[in-house]
DNA sequence: TCTGGGGTCCTAGGACCC
DNA sequence: TCTGGGGTCCTAGGACCC
């Protein structure tokens, strides 16, 4: 039986939600109705547009790229800053509402759901229901979702990035051809910037050119990744709509500094710093990691990194922040350097120990310690306290929980 | 005051083992 | 003493997503 996959996608949704808050909070200007970006701190170098409103699209404003050139661009653009407890508000207001039409529902990101109504449609049809959550989102939110309806999740979702806003579009196989094959190639889900030209020199421009090569060329061109993508194209996708949170894989944080350092004692205090929120989040997953990454990117955008498994699994924030300090040094070279992360990886649910790097007494001190630093944190938020002594960092972490 | 931050997955090469 | 072949694990880098 053919499954239905509905995928439910907010409109510019740090755009529109930053609108509606704003509405809410007595302002009349609608910012959906004008020239306008969400946009990180150009002070700090974070200057990015992160959402724009369809007049600010209209002017060619992309997201991603620096709010420097969407200036220029737009003379009269109105840039707003992000608020990401906002967004996770109307996330979950949105997450609850679509939990009413069915239990095998999928958080894709802030502002994306997969839905299999296979089960669920107590004999109405998927139209219907879309129609129906259209309507229920715009009256009781003050946002609006597009809705793509199709037999698995890559259909569904190719679907709802058809025609917006606040559109409800179906992708059934027998639509394939003449909804899908006749966009450009670039349209296609996991299709990005570096894969254009190469796929331009097999004379592939449209998602159809692409289908209806054989699929031994593409996996002889392209490996695996090839094969998927010629999969996507013939609308060939058998993913399940999964409704568990899985674990993360791995847990990292990164900061772009406000200015280069090319000093390692200075990185050395923002290094600490960004292990304090990984580690953080870590032990709030109830997690261990046995791998650690440190990554640095210098002042012309060279990235290189260094990772080191280590032979047990820990979340203590000193045992992972003097190996990351290790693998800083390693790789550090003098250069100037705009961004430092730290990433964790090789996450399991078990606690391995060994005793010569602590003794017990130790070890129990830093759990102790690491323990309590957590409550400040959680009690009185997490800038409340910090073991750096310059760590400066003002977005609160682990921003997706 | 031009280029964020958090993820997942894949690949290639080298070390090492039998 | 002219050089196999399969496998795993580890590391660095890169593509893609939102």
């Amino acid at each position: 039986m053919e499954r239905i996959i509905m995928h439910v996608d907010v409109n510019n949704a740090f755009l529109s939600w930053t609108a509606v808050e704003r509405l809410k909070n007595g302002e009349t200007l609608d910012i959906r109705t004008i020239p306008a970006i969400i946009g990180g701190d150009e002070k700090q170098r974070k200057g990015v547009v992160l959402a724009k409103s369809p007049i600010a699209k209209k002017f060619g404003i992309q997201t991603g790229e620096p709010i420097y050139f969407a200036r220029k661009k737009c003379r009269n653009l109105q840039v707003f800053s992000s608020n990401f407890s906002v967004y996770y508000k109307y996330s979950n207001a949105l997450y609850n509402l679509l939990c009413e039409y069915t239990d095998k529902i999928e958080r894709f990101s802030i502002d994306e759901c997969f839905m299999d109504l296979t089960n669920y449609l107590a004999g109405r049809t998927p139209e219907i229901i879309a129609k129906e959550i259209n309507k229920r989102v715009k009256e009781e939110f003050g946002f609006t979702v597009n809705i793509g309806i199709a037999n698995n999740k890559l259909l569904a979702k190719m679907a709802s990035d058809f025609e917006k806003p606040d559109k409800i579009h179906t992708l059934y196989k027998n639509q394939i051809k003449e909804k899908m094959w006749t966009l450009p190639v670039s349209d296609l889900f996991m299709v990005g910037r570096k894969s254009l030209p190469k796929l331009e020199k097999m004379h592939i421009r449209t998602i159809g050119d692409l289908a209806k090569k054989e699929e031994k060329e593409l996996i002889k061109a392209f490996g695996k990744y090839g094969k998927m993508i010629w999969e996507y194209a013939n609308g060939i996708d058998n993913s399940e709509v999964i409704s568990i949170e899985p674990e993360p894989k791995c847990i990292g944080n990164s900061v772009t500094l406000p200015y280069d350092i090319s000093n390692l004692e200075e990185l050395q205090e923002v290094l600490l710093s960004i292990v304090e929120q990984t580690t953080y989040r870590l032990r709030k997953h109830k997690l261990y990691a046995s791998v650690i990454n440190v990554q640095l990117k210098t002042k012309d955008f060279k990235v290189s990194s260094h990772q080191k498994k280590i032979d047990i699994a820990t979340n203590s924030t000193k045992i992972i922040y003097e190996e990351a300090k290790k693998l800083l040094k390693e790789l550090y070279n003098g250069e100037a350097i705009r961004l430092i992360g730290v990433r964790v990886d090789n996450l399991s649910s078990k606690e391995e120990t060994q005793i010569s790097i602590f003794d017990t007494k130790e070890k129990e001190k830093q759990e102790k310690l690491d323990e309590v630093i957590d409550k400040i944190k959680n009690k009185y938020g997490y800038n409340a306290i910090t073991r750096a002594g310059k760590a400066d960092l003002k977005e609160t972490p682990d921003k997706l929980k």
